[in-house]
DNA sequence: ACTCCACAGGAATTGAGGGGTG
DNA sequence: CACCCCTCAATTCCTGTGGAGT
């Protein structure tokens, strides 16, 4: 008979350390704000918005200080009558084109009765309806586009800044605030593009482990109960954030699953042993996670090169993985894919952390070669591959490494 | 300084699979 | 229904490259 009961030794606000939590004010980026500030300045003087293009990793605060900020601008923008504001976020997470993007706007500014389909159309007869929909709300209309470098050509932020030039739109003063986790996508975009869409360029920097803990301890006294900290632990947690990513998103996760074990465990304190703990739950399910979302042909490419760390061959380079990835692509009924293909899979999983990948280069005779290695523990990619794909490891394999 | 290997990874293309319009 | 549009995995072809041996 399961019973629940409020087990409150640990939280007692444990909402706080959540990810979608919004702190009321953002510390340790002053300087961003106010640099961010100044470039929204002309839509309060109701002049066309400038476009704005933010860069920086993941977790150092710039989706938190857009929505900080707009929230603010919407709040001013009361204040003045002949000022109509719209903002519209849109999360290009999994979208990865310029198309996909334009029909989510579409969608995003349209009735839910009336959505359109994401895929048939033409390109043009999106951006068409697209305009149409900004037309008709008028105004001020902010678009931020987050995780911006997922998409793959920039059609769209060539279309979106220039369509009030091009006579597409009129009564709507469009403005683009782009995201982006990576600044290396600034270099991928065509020149047309950058000096339009980075009129305003504002980079979030990592942060550092004093920032970190800085963070850390505001929100763990609104989140945790007096006393449950040990003293090693935030210092701990900003450590591991500020080394790894400089995230405080991380770090925040880092706390709140340390306090979580501490809870489970039904102790009345967070050790340091719960913050490593911690740690380790949080890259296991990391790599879960990534291995989850590959396809078939990634996770025989992965169980080839699992298959030969178990035999203790790794690292393994890809001439030698490909003849094993065939026969087992064929035991699982599948059609091996041609070895240049095969190696996009294993480049893909190193990008995911799950392989490492060592540069190789023997000289003359030898070539140039990439040496792959697991980047998790072997027993776990077992695991995980055998839950998720069905595929039977043979028992040669399995204990080979005996 | 030059050469030459073995491979990485870019470019172009295809074909199946999602969906549209009239 | 015929015909068109976009996407994505996969294939084919090919150029680029780092550095040990000459």
């Amino acid at each position: 008979m399961p019973h629940f009961n409020r087990d409150n030794e640990i939280f007692c606000q444990e909402d706080v350390l959540r990810e979608d939590y919004q702190p009321e004010k953002l510390q340790e980026r002053d300087a961003e704000l106010e640099e961010y500030e100044g470039a929204l300045q002309p839509v309060i003087n109701g002049a066309q918005p400038r476009n704005i293009f933010l860069y920086g990793k993941t977790g150092v605060g710039k989706t938190a200080a857009t929505q900080y900020l707009l929230n603010h601008l919407h709040d001013a923008a009361e204040n003045y009558d002949d000022l109509d504001l719209t903002t519209v976020f849109l999360n290009c997470n999994n979208l990865n084109s310029s198309y996909q993007v334009a029909i989510n706007l579409v969608n995003e500014l349209r009735d839910p009765q009336d959505q359109i389909s994401t895929t048939g159309y033409p390109q043009q007869a999106v951006f068409d309806m697209l305009y149409e929909e900004l037309e008709n709300i008028g105004g001020t209309v902010l678009i931020v586009l987050d995780e911006i470098d997922n998409i793959n050509n920039d059609n769209i932020l060539y279309e979106l800044p220039r369509a009030r030039a091009n006579g597409n739109l009129s009564d709507v003063k469009p403005g683009i605030i782009g995201i982006s986790n990576d600044f290396t996508f600034r270099e991928t975009l065509s020149p047309k593009v950058k000096d339009t869409l980075c009129e305003e360029e504002i980079h979030f920097p990592p942060y550092n482990a004093d920032e970190l803990q800085n963070i850390l301890s505001e929100r763990a006294d609104a989140a945790l109960y007096d006393d449950v900290l040990d003293q090693d632990v935030l210092p701990l947690c900003s450590a591991f954030a500020a080394q790894d990513t400089g995230s405080a998103r991380q770090s925040l996760k880092l706390l709140y699953k340390a306090g979580d074990l501490a809870r489970k465990e039904g102790t009345d304190s967070i050790t340091e042993e719960h913050v490593r703990e911690a740690q380790h739950t949080i890259e296991r399910g990391r790599v879960e996670e990534g291995m989850k979302k590959l396809t078939t042909q990634g996770h025989l490419a992965l169980f080839a090169v699992v298959s030969h760390a178990l035999e203790g061959k790794t690292p393994v380079r890809s001439r030698d993985i490909y003849p094993r990835y065939k026969t087992m692509a064929e035991q699982a009924g599948t059609d091996p894919l041609v070895r240049r293909r095969m190696n996009d899979h294993l480049s893909d999983l190193s990008m995911q952390g799950i392989l490492t990948v060592y540069e190789r280069n023997e000289g003359r005779a030898g070539g140039s070669y990439y040496d792959y290695e697991l980047d998790v523990p072997t027993q776990l990619a077992l695991t995980v591959l055998e839950e998720i794909e069905r595929i039977d490891v043979p028992q040669s394999v399995r204990h080979q490494t005996a």
